[in-house]
DNA sequence: CAAATAAGTCAAGACAATTGACTTAAAAGA
DNA sequence: TCTTTTAAGTCAATTGTCTTGACTTATTTG
């Protein structure tokens, strides 16, 4: 009798889903292009100018947009650019990663106020999680120094981990592995500790949200980012939005079997940072091991040089098979590689092997040097509150 | 002065906009759910009653939807379930092969109602075009016979090609490979010719389309059609929708390089039926070439055992890279594969390689045959204008 | 037979975009 | 210099679509 079979269907919108949809896209276009003028707008979103005007003195009094100089464009009166305005919006950073957790603070147009880090105790979530929150309290108290309206305007806080999630792995109890992070409830426990609204991604996800947001990537609606890190991954932007699959686990490569010397191995044993540190027999704890890599691949030094070589073989043919599976505009080769290191990967890494991105119109490169610094993805953890807040599902600036 | 930069951005939306977005989405959960009461469909979209009240009269004075038999439920008023009509719109699809073209018709449910196949001369476009325009005529012409509304309900002609397009090929010249097709201006030739709405995708593509409409993706919001036909590609569905790429060409697998027997080989010379008939030494144009095939697989014919164990290697594979990238739901075999092909094919595909898809939270299988008979690709071809018609952007029967 | 529950309608109201006339400000041409 | 043209931007009224709250209808429960 009681059928309790789930309806599945979309939801439906109304007057204020337009109005939020109307919003984002202003905002969208303004950080897309830099300022425009009301009537610029009203073209690109094909809006009128009423309806942009309305919106545009809304978002003046929120103080997420100001006006600039006027300028003189032939005939016609003036035209007023409007330009975002940083303050208008926080968002915290967060990431969590084998020994280390990093966070930081950036404002609406993507640049990072604070950054701090700190090293990650033995023993996983149960010894981490104060550290992780600690870090988020202190970047928080900052961030309310610097800027008065910080807090009010902190739109929420974006953690970005290494995954896979939610698969019970080989080898779990390795602490490389993170098995342990993953397996904790993260979300809730981070909400519970700083009242702020939490999301979490891959790391290679959160690079290619700071491609995305202010990167190489900006403006592009398919683009992959070939994350080289401790891992390896992908970030696919994909029809104008980061894909992350049906488990949050799209991208991961890194897990990929490919047949090297004869033998199926996994991608990750063979092109990443680990497989460097072990092919150089250093200790990854290292405190300097960033500065110390890129010195020895600034110089030239023959064991990464080796390295490379053979790990360009393995990423060029990621870069054709991202090239023929998603036919991306661009891909770009980004991470917590030192810039040494990832100039000198790109340029043993061609000739790029024959793909579909051979097109006569390419506008762009096939493969671009994206973000390299230990920083990006915190950076990108925290570009995706801020890109989230301007959704319209999900508007919490906009209301008060 | 003049300063002739494009402004990019996406376009904002209006009533009208709110309204169709609103109306799709319940066209949407009928097509998902079946037949459903104004009540139910409040609760799935989040609308309210009396909006979907609103729009429920104006389907049905569309011809769109009816009423059935009022059910039961417990307390309260019964409720009037509202399901589709078939007959409120058709779509013809079009199929261009290598040797062949099918044209079929659809309705709006995805019913099969006319098939008609014709050969390819050869000679490309130049002589093809007159044969496959021909045939579209004919299905059209039976199908105003068959159902009286039928011509001013067609929204369109879908068509599907082996890709890549936009590319020049080594062997172009090779009428196995389409070029002259590929170059031809395809859409404009047959939009003037039939005065239809024409839209254009790959063979693997129209699969997925299929098997989302009507096959084993319908409802899923995240998988991967594995294209087996005359070439091999991947038909992707990620976040609910089918995604081409920047070029259309995404999921063109079959050219992706791997190693195998110590060479480096494009997957497409190693599991695509163009190797099946290779193996056994077939002309794959013979007109009795499918069911000669399901015979000789469904009588264990040793020879395509043979290239089945062979050709199972590189499909796992395939299936292992398109769950570690993708992330999807689950994985579904499809194509031009006769059914006996293609279940000896999944058969000795088992056990599948390890990947992130192993999960204890798994409802679907890892992969499942999905259509296999010669006409899935017309059909998704022609499921393509049906989806189209009701997207927000392109409202063709909701006026008038 | 009354109360509870759910489907569905009615009519008024609220919200946000559109429309068309208007104002303002500059360049171009006579 | 003065008029015309062009474009940015505003004002006030209108329109389209969804929401609200009270209501009607039909059924089960006790």
């Amino acid at each position: 009798m009681n059928d309790v079979r789930p309806i599945r269907a979309t939801s439906g919108t109304n007057h204020e889903g337009t109005s939020a949809h109307n919003r984002r896209v202003i905002i969208d276009a303004l950080r897309l292009n830099g300022a425009l003028s009301r009537a610029d707008l009203a073209r690109a979103t094909r809006l009128t100018k009423q309806t942009v005007s309305n919106i545009m003195e809304e978002l003046e009094i929120d103080g997420l947009v100001i006006s600039r100089e006027t300028v003189r464009r032939g005939r016609g009166q003036p035209s007023t650019p409007y330009g975002l305005v940083p303050e208008g919006a926080f968002a915290i950073g967060l990431q969590i990663d084998r020994h280390i957790t990093r966070a930081i603070a950036v404002d609406l147009v993507g640049n990072v106020l604070i950054g701090k880090e700190a090293n990650l105790p033995v023993g996983g979530p149960a010894t981490g999680t104060p550290v992780v929150l600690q870090l988020v309290q202190e970047v928080r108290t900052e961030l309310k120094l610097r800027a008065a309206q910080a807090e009010k305007r902190l739109v929420g806080l974006g953690v970005a981990m290494p995954g896979p999630f939610g698969i019970e792995q080989d080898g779990d109890d390795n602490p490389w592995m993170m098995g342990a992070w993953q397996r904790f409830p993260l979300l809730e426990t981070l909400s519970a500790g700083t009242g702020l609204n939490v999301t979490l991604q891959n790391d290679a996800a959160a690079c290619a949200t700071a491609e995305r947001m202010v990167g190489a990537a900006h403006g592009l609606d398919h683009a992959v980012c070939l994350y080289v890190g401790y891992g390896i991954g992908a970030g696919l932007i994909l029809g104008g939005d980061l894909y992350s699959g049906a488990h949050g686990n799209a991208g991961e490569i890194g897990m990929a079997l490919l047949t090297a010397g004869g033998r199926l191995t996994q991608l990750e044993h063979r092109a990443s940072l680990a497989s460097l540190y072990e092919h150089l027999g250093v200790d990854p704890m290292a405190p300097d091991i960033y500065s110390l890599i890129d010195r020895r691949a600034a110089a030239d030094d023959p064991e990464i040089l080796a390295w490379i070589e053979k790990a360009a073989i393995d990423l060029r043919w990621s870069v054709h098979l991202i090239e023929t599976i998603f036919d991306p505009q661009t891909v770009i080769l980004c991470g917590g590689a030192p810039a040494a290191l990832a100039t000198r990967l790109i340029d043993a890494m061609q000739p790029l092997l024959p793909s579909n991105a051979d097109r006569a119109d390419r506008l762009l490169p096939r493969l671009q040097l994206g973000m390299t610094d230990p920083w990006a993805v915190a950076r990108g953890a925290a570009a995706e509150p801020i890109g989230h807040a301007f959704d319209p599902r999900f508007s919490a600036i906009l209301k008060s």
